[in-house]
DNA sequence: GACAAAGTGTCTAATGTTTGTCTATGTGTC
DNA sequence: GACACATAGACAAACATTAGACACTTTGTC
């Protein structure tokens, strides 16, 4: 099929070989003929870069390069096989290796013009007069709501919300950062399950837990049960937050929330919060999640998981 | 629909090229003949500008200029689906570059193991080392590549790319607000159409538009036609970025595409790139859209895009 | 064991090709 | 007059070519 032509140098960086080494191959051992242009330019074809690869391999594996360089096909075929599995068997190759008002107004502002200067602005000199909690229980958690309100309204459109989406959780993401945690502090993994598409509970939880030395796990929104719980195992996560908060009847949500528990280990305690919240709550007794109603409970949740010594002693 | 025939100026915006290179390539190598204006300007068809957006993309992928300039047009595209694969399947051979793979590598690792305090510090030294542009240019942009390829051959799954995406946004977002750009920057919208999920190609661009001085209004991923539209006229942008990653084959997305184009005012200049936008190529030539290839032409792209305000002014 | 010979990859030098950019200059266009 | 575009040719950087020197290891022989 492609009798694509590639120069030289192309085919020294497909193969790892030198383009020195495939000259002197060529002339010494006639490993490969390549075609020549009308100006006498080495080209090789597809076949030939898959020698000069097998050939590479082959020598790399202690075969000398005089004894293989004219081996038709098959053999040096052969050859890459034995030496592959060679390696296989080796190494282990491990891949896992009262002003508030103000400025709820002023975000609300900057989100419907999408002014994102604006709503910066308005952030940090909310940071500076609330303090990093107070940004979140008096800010951005009513910022959020209002948020979605509008949008279930009519009033912003979904790019607002991206929008403001997109320029909060960098806002958080910031502050978030100089908390950078002590080695041992207790791993969250924040999410959002398949189906939910709005970030902005997931992003408040994040920043919460981190003002409070968690070390937090962000992997934003709408990932299927399966793959959290793969995370929280692989990262081995003391608990779990999930934020709900549209759509509110989601029918495969009861699914995938009695999915994650059952594959979530034991130990790790499913804290679920958001505005859809109680739409689900059957499911939520079910599956023994704790339900955050706002944020002051979820500090303290949080700090109650921290020290979970104390529910047996003292 | 097939909007007549373009100047090479145009043209060479479109495809990347300069106008130089198109001339010469005509001359030297007949690559494409457009017709004349009856004083001899070229006027390019909308096949032609496709042609020679292949031919950038084949010969930047290795294939010399003067062996694929006269292909035929199937053979082209084919050629062009080809190097595609060939830079994905490519990794084998070892890219012989000093320090990146280091971090490129250690990103790698962070990600699959979820750590986001080591991605952020390899995102840290590398920016220390390589700056602002160097970073996005030798480290995100091939990260992106690579956790594209990892997740989509299985390696990885969605939670590690939801997290990396979460980790290198504020990373991002927290450099690029340093340079908080001045009142009357442009305003460049970056985003992802509806059914395009993956979020990094956006964010490597926001990052890259920042650091030239835009203002950038970032979306997110995955937003309708008409959204980005009212945003980019409620923001008067001048210009949209949108980021084609995953899927490549979405039938609905050249509906979205065109509505777009529609909905847009004719000032603003549509930018596409990503791994999946040669998918769409055809598409791209209707709506006009510029197809920007790799990060140094996004960023010429948006320096040319900078000036002719001059057209009004004064 | 010593030594020569062969095997192998790296490097340089001199020369030539390919490719993109640049300059000079002329011509339409606004 | 300023600008975009045209042509032609000069030019430089990157890349290839050959031939052969060199360093090092392996192999075979005395």
């Amino acid at each position: 099929m492609a009798v694509a032509h590639q120069a030289i140098k192309v085919v020294a960086r497909r193969t790892g070989l030198s383009a020195h080494v495939i000259r002197i191959w060529e002339k010494r051992y006639g490993a490969v003929e390549p075609e020549r242009t009308g100006t006498n330019r080495r080209l090789y074809s597809d076949e030939q870069i898959e020698r000069l690869s097998l050939l590479r391999e082959i020598t790399q594996n202690g075969h000398s390069i005089s004894h293989v360089a004219k081996l038709p096909m098959e053999k040096l075929r052969q050859l890459g096989q034995e030496s592959q599995s060679a390696i296989s068997h080796g190494p282990h190759a491990r891949t896992e290796t009262k002003e508030e008002p103000t400025y709820l107004e002023g975000c609300i502002a900057a989100v419907k013009s999408l002014d994102s200067r604006g709503l910066n602005e308005a952030l940090s000199r909310a940071e500076s007069e609330l303090g990093a909690q107070g940004l979140l229980q008096r800010l951005v958690a009513p910022l959020a709501q209002a948020i979605g309100e509008l949008w279930r309204d009519g009033v912003i459109t979904a790019a607002h919300e991206h929008f403001a989406t997109a320029v909060i959780r960098i806002f958080l993401g910031r502050a978030a950062r100089s908390y950078a945690g002590t080695d041992n502090a207790p791993v969250l993994l924040v999410a959002t399950p398949a189906g939910q598409i709005h970030e902005l509970g997931a992003l408040l939880v994040g920043a919460a837990a981190a003002n409070l030395g968690w070390h937090v796990t962000y992997l934003g929104a709408s990932l299927p049960a399966a793959e959290i719980a793969g995370a929280a195992r692989q990262n081995r996560a003391r608990a779990v937050a999930l934020s709900l908060v549209y759509p509110e009847d989601d029918p495969r949500l009861e699914g995938e929330l009695t999915r994650l528990r059952e594959s979530l280990p034991a130990e790790v305690t499913l804290l679920v919060g958001g505005r859809a919240m109680p739409a689900y709550r059957d499911t939520l007794v079910k599956i023994a999640a704790v339900q955050i109603s706002d944020l002051p409970h979820l500090c303290s949740a949080l700090d109650d998981l921290r020290k979970p010594a104390r529910k047996v002693g003292r």
